[in-house]
DNA sequence: TAGGCCATCTGGTCCT
DNA sequence: AGGACCAGATGGCCTA
C-alpha cells in the first residue's frame, strides 16, 4: 500500500525563491486508481524480476536477491512502494521549485514551458547578466545583456529570448561553442532604439493621427528608460519619472514584460510564446506600454513584493 | 520515425 | 533501520 504524498502539506513547501506557490492540480499527480495501478505494474516487476530469479536470467543491477520469507518479501515490498512514493514526492518538490524558477527568469510562458535544462541554463545566465550590470554600475548594453542571456541556450529558447526582449533573433548566431554572437545591427534596431534623436525617443514625441487610428502599438524607448533610471537622484527615488505617454515593459520580479492597453484580442492571438513577450507580426516589435510602469525593472531585490504570475495575466486578459 | 523531454521505478550510497 | 539523494533504465508523449 502506497502512503499518500502528494497532498502532504509538506510537498507544499514554501518556495526558496521567497512565494508560496500553491501547487496546481498537476495532470500528472496520481489519483487514487492511478496509485492503484502504479502499485499493480510495481507487483508485477518484482514478480518478474523474482521469475527472472527463478530462470536465472541476468540481473541488470544490484545483488542477486535472497528468497526471502512471505513476511519478510512483503515487507519489503511495501518499504519499495513508499520508498517510490518518497522519491516521486521528492521529484514532485524539485519541479516545483523548477517552475518557480520560471517564473523568475525572463520569458516564462505557461504555454511554452522552458525545458528544465533550458531554464537552468537561463537562470544561470539571467544571474550573471544581472551581476555584471551591478558591478558596471551604468546602465546594460541591451545587446549585450541579451547575449548574456543567450549564451549556451538551444537556437529555439535563444529566439524566444531574443523574441521576448523584442530582438531580431536572425541576428543571433549561435556558434559551435554555443556562444551566442551579434552579427550586424537589428532590423528593428532604429526602431526599437530611437535614441538620441528619433521622433520616438521622446516621451510626448510618439504618435501621429493615423497611427492612432490603426491602432499601432507604441513603442518603447528602452534607452530612454534607462535614462529615466539612471537620472534619478538618489537611491531613495524608488519611482523614476515617467510622466509621457511612453513606457518600457514591465518588469516583475526581473522580468521584461508588456503591459497590454489596446488590441487585446488581437494581441493575444498573435502572441506566439504566451501572454507576456510576444512579437506582433506586422507591428515589429513595439509595444504600448503602461504609462504607470516603473524602472528599473530588472534590480528589483528579490525580497520586494511584486504581482503574482496570475495577477499579471489576469492583467493582460483585462 | 528519430530524437528530445519527462516521469517514474529502482538499486546503491551516504547519513542520522 | 530508514530516509534522502543520486543516477541508470525504461517507457510515454510530442514534434520536426
Amino acid at each position: 500500500m502506497l502512503t499518500v504524498p502528494f497532498e502532504d502539506p509538506d510537498m507544499m513547501r514554501e518556495s526558496q525563491f521567497g512565494a508560496t506557490f500553491t501547487r496546481q492540480e498537476d495532470a500528472r499527480t496520481l489519483n487514487s486508481a492511478e496509485l492503484k495501478e502504479a502499485e499493480d505494474d510495481n507487483t508485477d516487476r518484482e514478480e518478474e524480476r523474482e521469475d527472472d530469479d527463478e530462470n536465472d536470467l541476468p540481473k541488470k543491477k544490484g545483488a542477486r536477491k535472497k528468497k526471502l520469507s512471505e513476511g519478510r518479501g512483503e515487507r519489503v515490498k511495501m518499504r519499495r512502494h513508499e520508498a517510490n512514493a518518497r522519491e516521486r514526492s521528492r521529484m514532485h518538490g524539485l519541479n516545483d521549485a523548477l517552475e518557480s524558477l520560471r517564473k523568475v527568469v525572463p520569458c516564462y510562458s505557461k504555454t511554452q514551458k522552458l525545458s528544465k535544462i533550458e531554464t537552468l541554463r537561463l537562470a544561470k545566465n539571467y544571474i550573471w547578466a544581472l551581476s555584471e550590470t551591478l558591478s558596471a554600475g551604468k546602465r546594460p548594453d541591451l545587446l549585450a545583456f541579451v547575449q548574456t542571456l543567450c549564451k549556451g541556450l538551444s537556437q529555439p529558447t535563444t529566439n524566444l529570448v531574443a523574441g521576448c526582449l523584442q530582438l531580431n533573433a536572425r541576428n543571433f548566431l549561435t556558434d559551435h561553442n554555443g556562444d551566442v554572437s551579434f552579427s550586424g545591427r537589428p532590423h528593428q534596431y532604429d526602431s526599437l532604439y530611437p535614441y538620441p534623436n528619433a521622433e520616438m525617443a521622446t516621451p510626448t514625441g510618439l504618435s501621429s493621427g493615423t497611427r492612432d487610428s490603426v491602432k499601432p502599438f507604441r513603442p518603447y524607448n528602452y534607452y530612454a528608460s534607462y535614462e529615466s533610471y539612471y537620472d534619478s537622484a538618489s537611491p531613495e527615488s524608488s519611482s523614476p519619472r515617467f510622466d509621457g505617454q511612453m513606457s518600457p515593459p514591465n518588469n516583475y520580479n526581473g522580468i521584461f514584460s508588456l503591459k497590454k492597453h489596446e488590441d487585446q484580442v488581437e494581441y493575444s492571438k498573435n502572441c506566439h510564446y504566451g501572454m507576456r513577450y510576444c512579437n506582433v507580426p506586422g507591428r515589429g516589435s513595439m509595444y504600448r506600454v503602461s504609462p504607470d510602469s516603473h524602472f528599473p525593472y530588472d534590480l528589483h531585490p528579490r525580497g520586494q513584493s511584486f504581482q503574482s504570475q496570475d495577477e499579471l495575466n489576469t492583467g493582460f486578459h483585462n
